[in-house]
DNA sequence: GCAGTTTGTACGCACAGCGTACGACCGCCG
DNA sequence: CGGCGGTCGTACGCTGTGCGTACAAACTGC
């Protein structure tokens, strides 16, 4: 193989105190996607760039796993991929907290609501009460979002931290998904301060045109703000003005709820982490 | 839970072909659970039975890609593990699709929709709309309940083909959850055998007292039955009867739609896979 | 039949990954 | 103050895991 990097460390895999075949099974398990949902083992290894050899092992360690099957020569991925991710709900007592208050939130307002966090810079669904399909991609739990261009994102951006924030303006590429979407850093810095005073952050059309969402910041109980909770619809269903008269008093209230039930309490001094985004 | 190895051989991950730090690695992400939410290096050293430097090693890969991070001498998951279930979703088109069906049932019915499949004795939830909720576990796309003891379960057996049911029965101890539920190898044949001929199934309180769920089959163009459509309620709001004359026909309604656009046609002849359950 | 393209597998070598062993760094308590 | 029990980091030499090359085998099309 020989990446031949001795040069100033182009920090790929081959660093002490890393295991490469981890890496490598990883990515492996990634490469199943929509573009190859049951790709053959040669076509694994030209995606992933390993030798067929390698990938074979890899596949074949990942079947007695239970995480790939094959049917002939394709494979496929099972099921029980999904159950991985139950083991960050399980270590996350907010994410089962939460499920009560969005179901509700999601019955007073008519509109799907979810649970978000910042990972990077975008935005993981971590829980969602879908009610009616109005993205053009089908959002679920373990979606990914862009941070700067959605409501959660803003609203997780807000708190992140001077530095955090910083760093994601220098970092992150905004991209402009529609005519609408903040591209410029000045401008997104501004957006942030503003949803910091106000309290909440409302986004209109800026990821997907037609598509609204409003969102609050849920927090810990050292203030932190650890996700966003938030509620979306169609422009065409709601207009903006009556999203921020009717549901951000809702999404604010049930935000603070969740922030409670997490021993945060409104006397607590906000508290910033900073350093990660 | 190792499946079916081909024999003698008890032989732990040392085999050829197999990939020792890759299941490793799989084994310390999947230490982390409710107890054990944020461990420490030793702690996770303990739990997977590896050395201390072997942990660390891992974690340092595992934080690299994403999965984990750590904040002084703690250990968490970050929501980026929820992301590795996309894959599976992704490359699977029956569950994008199966989604508008789902919440237009939930909408219909007023109860919770859920799409699942089969991974061992278990099933798997691979979509869901959560109306309300019922059970004391959370239920979320990921989850896992047994498959004996639940009408999705019922369902996925019924047309795994008599080898896999055989194979089931043979291998799977069914656990007694309620007074209710069927801990006879015999007596869930039989069961099977109704449920194949009438076309769905309907569970009452096997899994959890009070708990009923009705549950029909979501075939693919071969015929073969790779998902259970399944409405659940709590028997305080629905009597069993009323499950059977309302939401029954809506359910087969729904699933004959999703299986429909899976390319099923109803001349279809049905066809088994067998071999797996 | 024979090329072309696939997949499965044997095998010997190298280095990735292993665990032992040791040292640093806490906080606690006498 | 110093010893003690707990944590973590890491140096290091050895082993065997995991590597890719190379070849066999199977299937496909003409």
């Amino acid at each position: 193989m020989s990446t031949g990097d001795t040069g100033r460390e182009a920090e790929r895999g081959t660093e002490r105190d890393y295991v490469q075949s981890l890496e490598r099974g990883f990515a492996v398990l990634l490469a199943f996607d929509e573009e190859m949902s049951t790709p053959t083992l040669a076509e694994l290894a030209a995606k992933t760039g390993l030798s067929r050899p390698a990938v074979r092992r890899l596949l074949l360690t990942l079947q007695r796993l239970g995480y790939v099957a094959n049917r002939g020569t394709r494979w496929s991925l099972t099921p029980r991929v999904l159950t991985i991710g139950q083991h960050y709900s399980a270590t996350n007592a907010r994410i089962g907290l939460a499920q009560p208050h969005l179901l509700r939130l999601a019955e007073r307002t008519g509109e799907s609501a979810s649970l978000a966090e910042l990972d990077g810079a975008e935005v993981v669904y971590v829980a969602r009460v879908p009610v009616r399909r109005i993205m053009s991609i089908n959002v679920t739990v373990g979606s990914r979002v862009p941070a700067h261009a959605t409501s959660m994102g803003r609203v997780l951006l807000a708190w992140a931290g001077p530095a955090a924030i910083t760093r994601f303006l220098e970092e992150t590429p905004l991209h402009r998904h529609t005519p609408r979407t903040i591209t410029d850093p000045a401008d997104l810095r501004m957006a942030l301060a503003e949803v910091r005073e106000q309290g909440w952050a409302i986004v209109d059309g800026e990821l997907e045109e037609g598509l609204v969402s409003a969102s609050a910041p849920v927090r810990d109980r050292t203030g932190a703000v650890v996700a966003a909770l938030a509620s979306s619809t169609s422009a065409g269903r709601l207009a903006p003005e009556r999203l921020r008269e009717e549901t951000v008093p809702l999404l604010v209230e049930t935000a603070t709820a969740i922030s409670t039930e997490l021993g945060w309490s409104p006397r607590t001094p906000p508290v910033v982490r900073d350093g990660f985004f």
